[in-house]
DNA sequence: CCACCTTTGTGAAAGTATTCACAAACCAAC
DNA sequence: GTTGGTTTGTGAATACTTTCACAAAGGTGG
């Protein structure tokens, strides 16, 4: 059943939890994958393809159970239980991650926060107490810290992340605008703004260069 | 020379360029596409067919000029200039960017920022004003909008994407955990950081999931 | 029970992206 | 100039993803 499983599908897994539970607060019981896949940006053939990877799960002529797909989806992407989330850097990004609340609601608590600056160790944020980085190890062994966000600077970012693979983090969301070189038993994923911000200048200067080619002709 | 161009090629566009002015501060000359692969987490054979899907900009034997290559890319990526950004949503995440003078330095200028809240209406947040969410189509026309940010609850974020969209800006970064419909002539990127948070949570579970069988045993 | 409509699950086909592998080009040194 | 060591640019081969298309299955109503 279980192979490996694309990134591709497991980013639209979450896609598909997420539009299962909006329906699930309207008590809708069954949803058909061309429904799904309508709101998620994919085709129905996808969301069987990918459903498919991990078993069957629908009722042919129904579609699927609202319900127990929640559950299945949930299940399979890990969010039956809570994970504990260790933050390092409490710069501007690291305030905004500690008062998302969201990330609590979906099953990820941050239970520990780091940063170097003197001036924030020992202050509340959000209702956490900052610890200075150099407890690193100790609190995240304490408290059982699963996946490490890095928020620091880049010149740093590297470092922290290896600090956290070897304390045995074994996930770590990097927001630094820096490619980690961490051990491939770390799993890492980055949230990087100004790629994305670049890509869509990409976009933009295509979409003109076409447009200014066209007026010439 | 350039046909249809994948998403992932220019992402890694942007690591380059990344990486070649980071060489360029250390007065580097050269570069091969080895060593910039090595950084950028790709494959040597990946760098050179990423930029040969824009012309050929290597000298054979010595590599690629760092200089004249980081221009090439700029030019490509459309960063010669500078973009006009305005920003919906001045919540915990939208004042992070406020302040995030990343963006500033790398082309990106936020002119203008909108929120529904009386409260912070007028308001200034590191340095501009926050403007009412309902004069956004007359703002967005006079400072020049070029790319929108959506930094609004998910429940608001399709409304203000199709806003932005009609009155012509082109391209959208979305921070709300929301697919957004916009019409096809507007670029959107999103930024889920639940989403990629999920991501993780799958591979952990996975790889407990095959720990906990391999004990079985 | 049968005819008809709906929707799944899935091999096979088509389409994309990545990797391989090597000729062509460049440089340096002698 | 010729030899030898590098490194690019690129067609061909491989690997991966998505789409197609249809048999099998379930539900409904007579």
């Amino acid at each position: 059943m279980s192979g490996r499983i694309p990134d591709s599908t497991v980013r639209r897994l979450s896609l598909y939890l997420r539009m299962l539970r909006e329906l699930g607060r309207t008590n809708r019981e069954f949803v058909s994958s061309h429904e799904l896949a309508g709101r998620a940006g994919a085709t129905s053939a996808q969301v069987r393809k990918d459903l498919s990877l991990f078993g069957s799960f629908g009722k042919r002529g129904r579609g699927y159970s609202v319900g127990s797909l929640s559950n299945t989806l949930e299940e399979i992407l890990g969010l039956v239980r809570t994970w504990k989330v260790g933050l390092v850097g409490v710069g501007k990004i690291g305030t905004a991650l500690l008062g998302y609340r969201d990330l609590d609601a979906r099953g990820f608590d941050i239970v520990a926060a780091f940063d170097v600056d003197a001036a924030k160790i020992g202050k509340q944020v959000f209702g956490l107490t900052v610890s200075p980085l150099s407890d690193l190890e100790r609190i995240v062994k304490e408290c059982g810290v699963e996946i490490g966000i890095v928020a620091t600077p880049p010149e740093v970012a590297a470092e922290v992340a290896k600090s956290l693979g070897d304390v045995g983090v074994g996930a770590i969301l990097n927001f630094a605008p820096t490619e980690l070189q961490v051990s491939d038993c770390v799993a890492v994923r980055a949230v990087d703004i100004v790629l994305e911000l670049e890509g869509l200048s990409y976009l933009l200067a295509t979409a003109r260069r076409l447009d200014a080619s066209k007026t010439d002709e």
